[in-house]
DNA sequence: TGCCATCCGTGCGCTAACACACATATAGGG
DNA sequence: CCCTATATGTGTGTTAGCGCACGGATGGCA
């Protein structure tokens, strides 16, 4: 399948590539579509690809033996999954699940590790990434201490917004939930408060965002903290 | 200075470099004492070298605007603090805090990053550690999410304890509570709870573990999760 | 030996979030 | 157009942890 030059574009990471390393990946990078709900990797198992999303959002969760879970990152056009692949563990101990449907581009694992072992732009900019996924992960712990689930819910609506090129989210509330490692009854109640701020309008698995801003000025500072790291560090 | 060449043997990861990689950095490393409370790097400061402790602890915290705190991670003989050096973005929105007073070698970070760029074992170590400190903090975000005092305060003495040669922890209950983000009273009763059961003792900033296998046996799984994924990655 | 800063124990009222139970509402297929 | 699976709303009681206040203990220093 060949690849129209422009695509890359979709994924923020892909189109900071310097021409002459995209033009060496480009003719290994294929399309590919996730539903919601969709397994891309399970906890602690093989990773044959590395995605780069365009429009998919992929949450990183971990399930407790008791079925309950967490969770503890998120990647979009933004980012990539499967950094366990170029640094050298091969597998991590959680599962990656697709939060909101779309495409991706994927990349055979050896592709990825041969270039990343080039040591160019490409490593470089990987490793970047992974700085910033690891300041959202270690302010999610932060978060998950210190602040109440309206802050929560606010920071996981604007992280999701800021990788969706729509103001609407297909989600439901028990999906939320799982998602936080909160109860459903307690993501009803933040959405509810939301929604009398007339901060966000839900319905049925459907949530629009109104008022941006309004969410800003309620969220907790992890969410900044996280965003000013991105910009830092991806810009 | 120079290095007697046992000396690395105090850091595992140290330790696990070929001959020929150590002989050329050896010159460069470099003792360096901490002291209790002291701060290793600022939030947000530059970071001039990385350190390889041998004896001390140190915790990666972050401070909120209103002044709580929380730990993401922790780092002993068994790897590094200064990730941010090699992985692009020179430094990190939070701190590092000498958790247990004690030694660490340290490098420039110039010396640091030109051997990184060689891309040998070093940079492979370095990753690999790299990768077992995301799985530290996305647990920690999990097990802050779902677990009670009693559990992360197992969880946070198994580590420290790990990275100890020594069963007696100098530590106050004040000082736990901060890396833990919770209150000082909270601590004090899940405490109380170990030493009745004999698991722990303490008295004025010392804490005694007692019995490791019963604090295996009342910790969440996040424990051995992180513990597996270090064994995994750096065994 | 006596003082005092530091560390730990405890009680009280409060809130956020939990567990469980069940009531509604609605999108979409038959 | 109805029926049902799915999504959301709500009530009740419980619990973990918080904030605050203060009392008790003790190790180290004058």
């Amino acid at each position: 399948m060949s690849q129209r030059p422009h695509e890359r574009e979709g994924n923020r990471l892909l189109a900071m590539l310097p021409g002459e390393e995209y033009k060496r990946l480009a003719p290994h990078l294929k399309h590919t579509s996730f539903a919601l709900g969709e397994v891309v990797y399970e906890s602690g198992g093989q990773m044959r690809f590395i995605y780069f999303p365009t429009t998919a959002i992929i949450s990183l969760l971990y399930t407790m033996e008791n079925g309950s879970s967490a969770e503890m990152g998120v990647a979009g056009n933004d980012g990539l999954v499967g950094i366990a692949l170029f640094m050298g563990g091969n597998t991590v101990p959680n599962r990656a699940v697709v939060q909101s449907a779309g495409k991706a581009l994927r990349m055979k694992s050896k592709v990825l590790q041969d270039e990343f072992a080039r040591g160019g732009t490409f490593q470089r900019l990987l490793l970047r990434y992974t700085q910033a996924l690891m300041t959202q992960m270690s302010q999610t712990a932060v978060c998950n201490r210190l602040h109440t689930i309206e802050q929560q819910l606010c920071r996981w609506l604007l992280l999701s917004h800021d990788r969706l090129n729509s103001d609407e989210l297909v989600m439901t509330q028990e999906l939320i939930a799982n998602m936080l490692g909160v109860r459903r009854e307690g993501v009803t109640l933040a959405a509810h408060r939301l929604q009398e701020s007339g901060l966000i309008s839900y319905a049925r698995g459907h949530i629009n965002i109104l008022d941006r801003r309004g969410l800003e000025a309620t969220v907790c500072e992890c969410y900044k903290v996280v965003k000013d790291e991105y910009d830092r560090l991806l810009g």
